[in-house]
Order: structure tokens, then sequence, then C-alpha cells
DNA sequence: GAAACAAAGCTAAACGTTTCGTTCACTTGG
DNA sequence: CCAAGTGAACGAAACGTTTAGCTTTGTTTC
């Protein structure tokens, strides 16, 4: 493998020059020529372990995921890379299957792995851990959130406006009548869930429906009441809860279900039922957007820009990254996009301050 | 950041021992002891570039996938993982979106990036795009091909039975009796898409079915002819397709869907029609394996073992990386699982010479 | 107690870059 | 014609490791 000096010395200048021009500094124009000729003759590569050592800087960034068999995360990732790879990064993926020892691991690893950054899907670490992994690190390397926040945390993140699309949801449900709506949410310590299950209790109180049957008691474990089930964000639940739901004395009349694979589940039941979302019952799911299109009748689905949500945690990023601190902590709430039967809502303006967080 | 000097002089040892110690090298227990307490103290970490520059090795391998946002080729990607960073090292994940181009730069870029393998699911890359690849690259970088071959180049390669998969899978079909049996297969120049419909042409002439009207004319383009529908392994194909496999005049009694979208897709029209798959008409679907066994009445289904492919990629890259050459170029066929309503098929021994490769 | 040997530690030279402080060779304006 | 200014190139030191080859120390054996 050739180096700086073998085209320092092909082309009679000194490797000042050659790092130089590697780097867009100035250099005249029969020497860019003659040097251009060189690095293509002797196939030369920069090394990027000699640069970053020198450097400090590895160009590249960490990114760690719950698990990236399920095609939300997966889009996430897409989305960051397309926008860090423009700007020469490449991204370190890694995903902790949702175990809690892996997810404290493979953020040690990435943060000692000399990454300039990390991005990070958070499910069971406290801001303790990471106050730590914060504090290992030598130089300051950012951490942006994706999904998930941290309750007492400060860290950027890039989020969905959970409450808000729950919100928005549901009082489509109302809107058309319906009197009895239940949920099916994920578990309660994600933040996405949490906020989930607000909007939704939210929603009913501002319309003056929901009173004490939809009171939860969050911390004792299960958060069930009638209309509120909680499920595990996986294909069983929204399966085994929607016929929970059915074999109710006196069933909701609508119902929302707030992530894919527990709307896969529940379309799938309700398949194996006999009932006609969107004819038989009021139904509102999640990110299946694709399949509830072309489902007859089309059902209204709740769709999160990952795609977008990679590409702004890039982009906030590539910010820090470059030093601007400005506006730290900053969090980013991102619209989702209600598809309904009759008219897709606006795509443009996908920004959301979540005016009713709580 | 502290340095090896820095352990060095809190000890009173050399920096030599030092990086002895690091390495697992034999030193005295009273300055392993005190070697510890000064990393602890100084928050010392190896700086992996320092070391990468002087050893040639990055730890590091690269994984380039045709997209990360379907759940198959994330499990692939979490086997890998799994596999390669209990061996201390990690992975740089990216996807090409199935894009020519981007699928040719990200391969370059982590060659000149100092990985010490390369792990690739092709989808358009020529022999001589790889041939070109392995050429520029100073050190030899091992490269596995995962899920799809190419033709005519020569390389170690973890895919599934395709062949065997369809044959199987239709076989079942045609016992139950079946005699018009259509299939939806992906583009052909997959080698997966390819192999399948192969298998699937096989059986049926092994049962002394299936004329020239399964004749196919690959090449010009498309391969459908009547009873051979090729989709995009998307989901509108697969949605698409049934619906026209069910407006001919004369439709299949049964039907093999070979790959995750195209069967939800299919499995969606079927609902549409009032079709009830499995009684009113026969079908296997691939890898859709929670889905088609909750749904009523449940579906057979083939599933591809994902993430046993990047466990078994990982560990044949581990062994070339290690130097050993043996039985270069090394095809490992993995069995996929026929999970049919009645009983699964047993899930050991998934490994399957494929007996009856073309 | 000397010779022989092994174990543990040390010195110093790399690895391939970047970058700071200089030098050199021109222009230009007065 | 000179001083000042400017753009391009240079020399050399550093970044934090590993490692070959050497020295010291300690133990065993006769």
């Amino acid at each position: 493998m050739s180096t700086i000096k073998d085209v320092a010395k092909y082309t009679g200048l000194s490797m000042a020059t050659i790092s130089k021009y590697l780097n867009g500094g100035n250099v005249l124009e029969k020497n860019r020529a003659g040097i251009s000729e060189a690095i293509n003759l002797l196939g030369y590569h920069v090394n990027r372990n000699a640069r970053s050592l020198k450097t400090n800087r590895t160009m590249t960034v960490g990114v760690v995921m719950p698990t990236l068999s399920i095609p939300f995360f997966g889009s996430v990732l897409s989305g960051l890379d397309k926008c860090l790879s423009a700007q020469g990064y490449t991204t370190f993926a890694c995903s902790y299957d949702f175990d809690k020892g892996i997810e404290l691991n493979k953020l040690r690893l990435l943060s000692n792995n000399n990454v300039d950054g990390i991005v990070l899907a958070p499910e069971s670490l406290t801001p303790a851990d990471l106050e730590g992994i914060r504090h290992a690190q030598g130089k300051d390397c950012p951490i942006i959130l994706v999904d998930r926040t941290i309750p007492e945390f400060l860290c950027d993140s890039v989020v969905i406006d959970n409450l808000n699309a729950t919100y928005g949801a549901v009082e489509q449900l109302i809107i058309a009548g319906h009197k009895r709506i239940g949920i099916i949410v994920g578990p309660l310590h994600i933040s996405t869930a949490y906020e989930r299950m607000i909007g939704y209790l939210r929603v009913q109180a501002d319309y003056g429906m929901a009173t004490d049957e939809t009171q939860i008691k969050v911390g004792n474990g299960s958060a069930d009441t009638e209309l509120i089930k909680v499920g595990n964000y996986d294909f069983e639940s929204g399966h085994r809860l929607f016929n929970l739901f059915m074999d109710m004395p006196n069933p909701p009349t609508a119902l929302c279900v707030t992530n894919y694979d527990m709307t896969l589940g529940a379309i799938t039941a309700a398949h194996e039922r006999g009932i006609a979302l969107g004819d038989d019952m009021g139904f509102v799911g999640f990110d299946a957007v694709d399949m509830c299109r072309i489902i007859s009748p089309p059902l209204a689905v709740m769709e999160q820009p990952a795609e977008l949500m990679g590409l702004r945690a890039g982009e906030l990023l590539l910010r820090r990254m470059s030093g601007d601190a400005e506006g730290f902590p900053h969090l980013l709430r991102l619209k989702s996009i209600l598809h309904t039967p009759i008219a897709d809502t606006a795509k443009h303006d996908l920004y959301a301050p979540q005016s009713a967080m709580i």
C-alpha cells in the first residue's frame, strides 16, 4: 500500500503539499495534475487511521437501536445514513435486542471507540447510565436520542409528537360518532407508549367523554383498564388484545392500535373474526401504511416519519459535531401523518411543537 | 484523554510493559495490580486508531445490504453482529436502497476504509465490479456474499437453498392434490428469485406435471407465463399479481408466493376477495411466519433462517480474516423451514447441500 | 559460586498522517 | 528599485500505539 511519502517522492513535492492537496488547500494547477496522476498510478488511498490519530476525528458515528428486525428502526437508520454519508461520515450500526446489558455495553463500546457522535434509541437506560458514558469519554462526543426520550436526562432528541398522534387519531373516531373507543398501547416505561396513552386520555377529556373508566394506574405494573390495554409492541400482543376487547360483554365500537406489529396483529384477528374494520368498527392503526391503503375497505393509519426522523437526527448531530451547541438540549418533534381512507392530510409541515405536552 | 505514557509514568513501568499488559502478555502480579489501578484512576482507554495504524487491523467489518427497512436483512445483520461482536469486532452497516451506483460506492468506501472484512448482499454488481474492488485494496480483505450469489464470480457465500425451498413448498401443494399451481417470484436477475423459479419448475417436472405452459422466456425482460408471475419483491406486486391470477378465466387452484412483502400483499388481496387461503385455495407463503401461524386458518409458510445466515456468514468471515483460506470458495446453503398448519418440520439440521442445483 | 537459562522489563524505531512555523519566489505600488 | 505583501511549498515534530531486540533480574544446577 502506498503512502503520502510515495506520492511526494513521485511528484518531487513534499508530504505537506500532498496533504494540502488531499484536504482541499491551495496547490498550483500543474502540481494538482501531477499529484492526481501519481495517486492514480500508485493506487494511493488515505489511511484513515493515521489521519484519525492525528486529527482526533474518526468521521464515524455510532447508532444504537433496540432492534433492526423491524422496518421502523431500519428506516430511521436509513435516513441517518443518507444524511451523514453525504457529509463523509460513515455509520456504525448495532442493536441490543431489547437487552439492557447489551444496550449499555454497546454504548460504552462505541464511546470508547472514538466515534464522533452517537445516535441512540434508548429503552432501559437511566440518566445515571448516560451520565456515566458522557463522563467517561474524553473529548465530548454528542449524543442524540431518537424516537424515545429519557425522563430527567438533558439531551438533544428527535421524536414523534406521540401525544398529538393519538389525539388526532382518536379525534377522528370521536367525530365519526364513536363513544366507546379502545386503545392498545406499548410498555409504558417507553416514552412513546406513555405519550400515546396520554393523547388518548386528553382528547376524550377535551370532548367531555371518558370518565373514570379510563383512569390509569401506572406504576403497579399494569395500566390496563377496560378501554386501555398494554401490549408489548409485537404482533402477538395486537392479536391477543384485539380478541380480548372483542370478548368483552360490551366491546368498544372503535379501536386505536399504536404501532406496526400490533396493528398487523389486530388486523389479522379482525379478519379471523370476520369483522370488517372501518365498516363494522372504527379503526386507526399505526405505521402499516401500504397495507392499510391497499386493504378493503382501506383503513385509517397514522404514519410515523421514520426516515425523516433519521434525517433530522443526522442534521442535528452534524451541527453538534461541528461544535455548534446552540439551543441545547434541543427537542424536535416530528408530526406524524394521518392517512384517512378519504384523503391524506397534507404531507408538508412535518414539524410539530407538541402543544399539549404534559 | 490519558495515554499509555501516562499509565507508564504513574506506575513507574515502561510503555512496552503496559502494552504487554493490555495485550495479554506476561507481567508480574504486583505490576498487574498497579497497572489496573492506574488505568481505572486515569480513565485510560486504548486508542483504536493508534493501535490500528500500527497493527494494520481495525477490528471492524463492513456490511452492505440492499435495504435495512425490511425485517429479513435486519435479521441477517443482527446475526452477524452477534457473532462478530463476541470476537471483539464491530460492524459497519449500510444499505444502498436498491441503487446500483450507491451499491458500488459503499463497497468502495468500505474497502478503502480499512475494514478487515466485508459482507455483501449484492443486487446489480457484476463480477468485474467486484474484481475491481478486490484489486484496489492493498491488504486482502475477505468478502462474503450473503443471500445472493453473483454468477461467474468466485466468492465465499452463505445462501438459502432456494431451489429446494420452492421445490418443497410446491411439492406440498401437489401432494394435496393440486394440478394447477401458480407462483409469484421476484426479479429474475437476483439469484434467489431465479433459483426459486427453477425449484418450482423442477418439482412439477419430477411429478410429471407442468408441460409447455410453464416454459419460461428469461432474457426478454419478462418471464411471465400463465402460471409464473414476476414481481418486485414488494407488497404491491404480491397484491397485484394475486388479483391477476384470480382474474384469469381459469385461475390456479394453489399459489406459492416467494418473499415476505409479496406474501403480505397476496394475503391482503385474498382477504379482500373473500378467498379463504388454505381452504378455498392452496397456499404457501414465505417468511411471514408469525402472521401465517396466527391467521385462521393458519397458512403454510416457508421460513428463511435469516439470523442464522448472518451467524454463519460471520463465522466464515472470522475464519477467513484469521488467514484460513481452506476450501475457498466456500458455498454454504442453509435449509429453509417449512411450517405447515399441521406440524412444523424439524428445526435441526439446517444445512442443505442443494442437491438438485443447476 | 559460576554458568546457564528464563522471565520480565526496557529502549527506540516505526506506522502514515497533519500542522506549525518557516522559507522562497513572485507581484505590486510608491 | 525597494519594501511590503502574498501564495505556494517545505521541514520536522507530533499523534498513541506495537514490537524487535536487548538488558536486567532472579532462579536453578552443578
